[in-house]
DNA sequence: ATACTTTGTGCAACCGGTTGCGCAATATAT
DNA sequence: ATATATTGCGCAACCGGTTGCACAAAGTAT
């Protein structure tokens, strides 16, 4: 179909490894064939092949990216990150998506050993902590994005959940609350664990116990907006005054839901977010909400990568998260006004 | 490194030929055979090579994506919907952003072209009208994901740019609005011109000439809901009371716009989108807008990539936007009422 | 003039699979 | 019992590159 090296090299009159050589301007071909060669290969149209190269190098200059789904806001410009490194150093990146689901995701890791990635970056997995045994035989670095998992050879960079969390809750504190409801995705185990440690860490520092009747979780793999939605009433009822969201999605799920019952935010109730997604500067009114930086992380875990391939040890990362204070929170006042409001 | 059918051949004493038959169950090796070498394969851990079966069968099973941006939420579902049926068929998606950038495309294409891909689907190119001649002499089928070059050789399916933009006016007009704004980006040269003949179509129909004043575009490859905020003040100035935008990330920045400026919606201006993009549902108010099929549209395409792998020749698709009616849009009230309110 | 180094190129093996063909052993038909 | 068909497996070539080694021709040193 295409043309190969052989095809130059029967037009040019030399063998295939003069043809090889030539263009790859190995030293000990003449400047005049090698000139004569590339020129060749340029007027055919010769586009070498990716295929043949890996398997006579045994590498393919291609990192495997697992993730849930491509759809999640939050994904996109982590992906971005790997790749803007990854392209740097003359990689691609091959994503695959499970679906929240474990059996697509483990045929997504099947798929990319099959198509013998150099390493693989995994982020939001359900089963990251059992990739070690997938890999176990083969010596294919991985690199975790958001879930450290402590000790063994897990190699991860991550943000700092419970310093960010700790951060919205302060400021949520700051403002006067002291009922501040905490709305999670089980779903994502490590993440929001640490996110509720961050909330659990505010609190106990001001001696405010944590009340199980503000704290709001679900497991649904949907629409985390649904989950956001669904948790106003339970934490109406329980006397919240501010809510601290796991991501951004969830909290744009309780702005609608605040917009539907006539709550008005910030004046009713303060919300915050987590991870600042392009939308959040979007929303009505504004989110506050922490800042991940999405790019960077995936430019580190990519470089974090390279370092491992290139036999290194680097140290896992994490990097903290940053308060964008916008526009739904506000002081607290008093409950007598909000009764008068409503 | 990992183990090939040459360690399994040797283990099990048979020739390799033997080996790789027996793994595709090759009716003329004995079952008993058979079944030993796939229990020694399964022992041994192995994980066929698609790199080496791939150079052997000139064929990758991998079709190759290039879009601008992943971050795109509309472009999300859409891949997913070419991965669905990619899957099925026992095909992988390999995708390659453009970044909105003239070279980095032509870079994809060429990494792409490398990588021996099966098939291309491309999706909001700089450069579509010139695939043709990136793959003039190879036989790699190509599918364009709205924006349909009429003629030629090109294969596509697409959303009814102009008929979606038709029923969105239509809506707006329905509601008495007969001032009703464009706002447009002119980035995407195909589809921003449909959607402008739609609602030129509309207003037509109804006698109404269209006012250049009501029309706002954009060129910014930024942020699209930067240029929804922009449109707000020369739109309001020139009298609009209604907004068509070229789509929900515009709409949104309208939105945002609107509450910064106190205009609310609504009541003192009605906007529509095009997309219903995931968060429509939860803008504040929800968004009206037309609803592009976006994972339908991914599932065509990879069909349509199907067909033309096995030699056919489908038709060109063009698959209708419905109209998704939610609370931005309201009944005009009379000029004066809106002037009291503000 | 001879010995040694450098330069330029080709041969052949290898990466890990697939596949057409040949051939011996066994099974079936006459 | 012989001719023929079937079954089960191996040999070797091929896909499109890379690379160690050999070797002739030219250049340099003695």
């Amino acid at each position: 179909m295409s043309v190969s090296i052989y095809d130059i090299a029967k037009k040019a009159g030399v063998s295939p490894s003069t043809v090889s050589r030539a263009l790859e301007d190995h030293p000990r071909i003449s400047a005049t064939t090698r000139k004569r060669i590339q020129e060749l290969a340029r007027e055919m149209d010769y586009v070498p092949s990716t295929v043949a190269k890996s398997l006579a190098a045994n590498k393919t200059w291609t990192i495997g990216m697992v993730l849930a789904t491509i759809t999640d806001p939050f994904m996109g410009r982590v992906v971005e990150g790997v790749e803007n490194v990854a392209i740097e150093a003359g990689f691609n990146v091959f994503i695959s998506t499970s679906q929240n689901d474990r059996q697509r995701e483990i045929a997504a890791i099947k798929m990319l050993q099959k198509r013998r990635v150099d390493g693989v970056i995994v982020i939001a997995s359900h089963l990251f902590d059992q990739y070690p045994r997938f890999y176990g035989r083969s010596k294919v670095p991985i690199v975790i994005i958001n879930e450290q998992k402590p000790g063994e050879s897990t190699h991860f960079v991550t943000v700092d959940d419970v310093h960010g969390a700790q951060l919205a809750v302060e400021h949520l504190l700051a403002l006067g609350h002291c009922r501040i409801g905490y709305v999670g995705i089980t779903n994502r185990p490590q993440s929001n664990q640490h996110r509720f440690k961050g909330y659990q860490n505010a609190l106990e520092a001001r001696g405010i116990a944590v009340d199980p009747a503000l704290i709001f979780t679900s497991h649904t793999i949907e629409d985390h907006a649904k989950v956001g939605g669904a948790s106003l009433e339970p934490l109406l009822a329980a006397g919240a005054t501010a809510v601290f969201c796991y991501n951004d999605t969830t909290a744009i799920g309780l702005l609608a839901a605040c917009y539907k019952h006539g709550i008005s935010v910030p004046e009713n109730l303060s919300i915050t977010g987590f991870d600042d997604i392009d939308i959040a500067a979007y929303t009505i009114p504004p989110l506050t909400t922490i800042r991940q930086p999405r790019f960077e992380l995936g430019q580190r875990s990519m470089r974090m990568m390279l370092a491992l391939l290139s036999g290194q040890l680097p140290e896992n990362q994490i990097v903290p998260g940053e308060l964008v204070v916008r526009q739904t929170t506000a002081c607290l006042v008093s409950g007598e006004m909000v009764e008068a409001a409503s």
